[in-house]
DNA sequence: ATCTATAATTAGAACAGTTCTTAAGTAATA
DNA sequence: TATTACTTAAGAACTGTTCTAATTATAGAT
């Protein structure tokens, strides 16, 4: 918690009790949460807190490489701490988006028609479907 | 044309001048538009037009599967009115979307902690990357 | 420990994209 | 041609996100 903590001043961030809430409630968070679901959660400990905070904070870590905004949900953003490349699945009933840790790349070849005229610099794999939680 | 309009007719629309204007732009379209692009190609037809009737236009075509809403652009949904399962690759410099028709569900497997206890219905391949056009 | 410069905070306005509302109009059928 | 149900247009409303401006707090220097 200490490290992690410096770890984030270290990359030229002022650290705010605000922003200490944020980083807290991401680490390790699986859970791919929306900027409504960690402002409320922050909010909890700082009730005084604003949306423009936690939008500011989750800009500066997503510049810094160090959050990945989780595109999967044409409704709302997603926010995911883990940098490290995964694709991600998600059901269509209840929206809860899973990981997916597969490195698909060597089969993700462009045709030629394509690849003749894009450079591609990434890929992510969305699946969808159903969880088991919804599937009674 | 006179065959694509009764195949829309046929599908319980009742066909209006706008409608006409709007399912001539996208037949054949692979340009991927926005509804803004939709709306701005419509208006110079019928300068009355609203955004309403390109949504509810828009909505019924994907109400009845003849429409499928490309979500790779998180700012906008584009359309693409070929319903056939496919790709695509966006350029990150000038945002346009091209198809990638390639089958990939062979490979695409889920790792079993996933399958388990998701029931995958489908999936979508989205490559980044930077146009020929951008490149130079 | 205190001061200072700079960055972060809040509240709310503003914004973009999309959906909804309502009254008026029009296509399809009989 | 009359009827009925559906569609239209205009703009209000809504959701998610970004911006603005005044205030406050952090980090580093003193």
């Amino acid at each position: 918690m200490e490290d992690f903590i410096s770890k984030f001043r270290g990359l030229g961030f002022k650290l705010t009790p605000q922003r200490i809430a944020i980083l807290t409630f991401l680490d390790g968070n699986t859970g791919h949460p929306t900027a409504e679901e960690i402002f409320a959660a922050v909010r909890q400990e700082y009730p005084t807190v604003s949306f423009a905070t936690v939008y500011n904070t989750l800009q500066a870590l997503s510049d810094r490489g160090q959050l990945t905004e989780v595109t999967i949900d044409p409704e709302r953003k997603h926010f995911d701490p883990n940098t490290d490349p995964h694709h991600h699945a998600m059901c269509s009933e209840c929206e809860k988006i899973v990981d997916v840790f597969v490195d698909y790349s060597e089969t993700l070849s462009l045709p030629d028609t394509v690849s003749g005229e894009f450079n591609v610099t990434g890929n992510h794999v969305e699946f969808y479907g159903v969880c088991g939680d919804c599937a009674e």
